[in-house]
RNA sequence: AAGCUCGGUUGACUCUGCCGCCUCACUUGUGGGGAGGAAAGUCCGGACAACAUAGGGAGCCACACUUUUUGAAAGGAAAGGCGCGUUCAACGGAACGUGACAGACAGUGCCACAGAGAUUUAAACCGCCGAUGGCCUUCGGGCACAGGCAAGGCUGAAAAGGUGAGGUAAGAGCUCACCAGCGCAAGGGUGACCUUGCGGCUUGGGCAAACCUUGUGGGUUGCAAGACCAUGUAAACUGGCGUUCGAAGGCGUCCCGCUUGAGUCAGAGGGUAGGUCGCGUCAGAUCAAUGGCAGAGCCCUUCGGGGAACAGAAUCCGGCUUACACCGUGUUUUGAA
RNA sequence: GACCUGGUAGCUCAGCUGGUUAGAGCAUCUCACUUUUAAUGAGAGGGUCCUGGGUUCGAGUCCCAGCCGGGUCA
C-alpha cells in the first residue's frame, strides 16, 4: 500500500482517487485491492461502511474484463480507491465511476506491457 | 395537530430468482449461522488476567431517609416517613408533583457588597424615652446632658424566635397564653418518625455539590491485561547508588512488618514492531464479513422517485446515561365541527 | 479497546480557597506625531466564560449530564 502511494499512478475519477502500481503480490491473483473512505469526511461508521460495500461491489463487478485475459505469470497490480466526495453516491453512479476508473487502468497497463 | 408523562417493540419492508462476502460442518458442492436497542458515550459494577507471597495502620475513592424485595455487585422496584412547591380547602387537613434526604449540639473555615450593626456580652444611623441623676424653672413644667431602650424605620439572601395580652419612663421571654424550635421522659411504630407531658428560653441562621465527622463498601491496573512462538540487537558506553553497616524489587502513595537478596536506576544509542492463543460463544475480526441486481406485493409521494430515524459488533455479561422511529395509555394547549 | 487532559475577546493565554467591574499581550477602529507609511503615544470597541440542568443569597470557579478538541498505552 506504501508502494502504492509512493510510486503509484494517479487516476481521478471524482469523486474517487485510485492509486495503482505493478508489483509482486503475495498470491496468485491478478488484482489486490483495498478501499478507503476519510473519517474527517464521513464521521459515522454507518457511512463509510456503505460507501466501501458500494465500492467493493463496483468493483467486483468491472474487475472481472480487466481479468478475463490473465495468465499466472503477468504482472500483478496493486489497486487503492479513495472516495473523496461529501455525499453518500448510489450504486449506479459508484459503477460508472468505478467503470471509468478501470479503463483508465486498463489501457496504463497496455502502456506498460 | 403539537408538547409532556408512562409503557411496549426481532426496532420496518415481505417473498422469489441470480451474483457475491465472513464463518462452521461434511468435503469441491451443498447445508447451518451472520449487527443493535441503544452495538454509542465509556459513566458504574462484575467475570477474567497480571502484579512471587501473609498481614496491620494511615491516606485516597465511592455511596448516604426507613422497611421490604430483586440482584453476584452496581443498580432497580414497591410501600412508608420527612422537607419543599402547587391546587383545593379554611386552620383538623387533603390531593398531586418533587427532593444527591446522614450529621451544622464533634471541630475548623466562609457569609462579598450594602448597612449603625453579620456571628459568642451583636449593633444606636433615623428613632423612642429620659422614671433615676444633672441643668433651668413663673414649680405647671422644660432641656435632651449623663444615661436607658432592640418596639418601629433603613440595608441585606439572612438582623438574635412569631402572634396577642400584661408590664414599663420607654422597652425587653421581663411575665403569661398559644405556636415554632431545643432538651428530657413516657407511649406508639420492625424502622425512618410520630403523639403526649415536663423543663428552661443567654434559643439566632445558612453553606458539608467547603474542609470534615459518622456509617457502609473498595488491593491496584487493565484484553493495547497477559501467555507462547518467530525475527532482530550492543552481555557494549557514560554517570548515580550498592553487595551483609544491604542497593533495588516485592500493589499507584506513606509508615510498620514480612520477604527476595547482587545488582539496579538514569542518560544517550542499537534493534524488533510479525504471528498464535486470550476471543471455545449457533456473528467472531488483527484493520476487520451482512452487499448488489431483477421481478411481484405493500406503504409514502412534491409523480421525478423513495422504503425510514438514531445508528455498525471487536473478550464477554449486568446496569446507567444520551440519540431516535412506530404503537398504545393518560394529560395540557391550539384549531375546526 | 482502555485511560488522561482541555474548551474564557478575532488569536495566544491569566483568572488562587465561589464575591463586588471577567483581565493581559497581539490584532481591529479612532486621534496625535509624519509629506505618507511603519514604529511610537493616547483612547475606544469587542465576551452565550463550549451547551443544558442543579447546589448556593450569589457559579467562569463546585456537582451531574452532554457536545467538541488534544494526548498516552501494544
Amino acid at each position: 500500500m506504501d508502494l502504492a502511494f509512493a510510486k503509484g499512478i494517479k487516476i481521478k475519477a471524482f469523486p474517487i482517487l485510485a492509486r495503482a502500481v505493478q508489483t509482486e503480490l503475495s498470491h496468485e491473483v491478478p488484482f489486490q485491492a483495498a478501499l478507503s473512505v476519510g473519517k474527517k469526511r464521513f464521521r459515522r461508521a454507518v457511512d463509510r461502511n456503505r460507501i466501501k460495500r458500494l465500492m467493493r461491489e463496483a468493483w467486483r463487478v468491472e474487475k472481472t474484463a480487466l481479468a478475463k485475459n490473465w495468465k499466472p505469470d503477468a504482472p500483478q497490480w496493486a489497486v487503492v480507491f479513495i472516495f473523496v466526495g461529501n455525499e453518500i453516491p448510489s450504486f449506479s453512479d459508484c459503477q460508472h465511476l468505478i467503470q471509468r476508473a478501470t479503463k483508465r487502468l486498463e489501457m496504463e497497463m497496455a502502456a506498460e506491457k
